[in-house]
DNA sequence: CTTGATTAGTTGTCAGTGCCAACTAGCTTG
DNA sequence: CAAGCTAGTTGGCACTGACAACTAATCAAG
């Protein structure tokens, strides 16, 4: 296992993990955007539905918070699913200007299928790996995930 | 090494991987909009960069498939491209209702340095990986986005 | 060689995403 | 209670995206 660490080879790894970054997330983001379009979703409904289950509701400025958007954003966003009948709200009487906002029975039932959709695509995407690989698959993303999240400080 | 395949596992991968690459995506997406902003880019006039880079030029229309976009869309982004000074076109003489499109000095300037700012971050992600385990990561990523285009026909 | 069909791009229209700045209304603190 | 802070909304702008209708150039018959 003597391998020579040469500076170029990291420089070479990390280009290659940009070619293929970005191949990944191009797929996946269309394939995503098929899916949510499909169940009668947006790709930016899907993410508020997801935050919004994961955690039984939110306030505006947190799940403008989780989305990474402007609060204006994403107050229009939510009175657009308002509007589709996607979420609902309430006003905590404890603060009578803020909004406690959940997902609708029909959000719930739209992310649902979606997210069944695509892990059944993923069961189908997975089932020629071995196992030991496809844990492999999955923890080597989480990793990824983690330190680019630690990295983070993208907005110094 | 005895691992129980039940198929149960199977569907807790695809779950797991549903959770992992979405935030993959996520963390990565925003990663890239700031970076390609950093360098007075957007995402898709990133997107569209590397295309016309990585083919000496391009059709409209082949922009246009590269990109899943519709003409109407891609022909408004390269006119905005056009505007900003980073592509240019020409008519090939033998078809004068086409463009030929090509990046300027200019873009080509800006896409690569955006494209060397996220290999340089990409290489502090992977500095503490052993280089075994960064071959392993990218090696993974691909197969899954060769795998997920070769299951491709997301619209059937 | 002219008509008819096809192809390449553009434009109109609509909806959604996204930002910043300015705003209203409710809460908190001195 | 006044001053200031916080929660969301609205106005204005630009970009992304789709679909349909359009112009102009090319190609295919006849």
């Amino acid at each position: 296992m003597a391998e020579r660490r040469s500076p170029s080879s990291l420089q070479r790894d990390a280009a290659e993990l940009y070619e293929a970054a970005t191949a990944f997330i191009r797929i996946y983001q269309f394939r995503d955007r098929d899916h949510a379009l499909r169940h009668g979703l947006t790709v930016v409904q899907a993410y508020a539905l997801d935050i919004l289950l994961s955690r039984d509701g939110q306030r505006l400025t947190g799940l403008a918070d989780a989305l990474q958007l402007d609060k204006s954003t994403t107050s229009r966003i939510v009175a657009g699913m308002k509007r589709h009948g996607l979420v609902e709200w309430t006003r905590p009487e404890h603060d009578r200007r803020a909004m406690w906002i959940v997902a609708s029975a029909e959000g719930k039932r739209r992310y649902g299928r979606l997210r069944r959709a695509i892990v059944r695509e993923n069961a189908r995407l997975l089932a020629s790996y071995a196992p030991a690989a496809r844990r492999g698959a999955i923890t080597i993303l989480r990793q990824l995930v983690q330190r680019a999240e630690g990295a983070g400080a993208l907005r110094p």
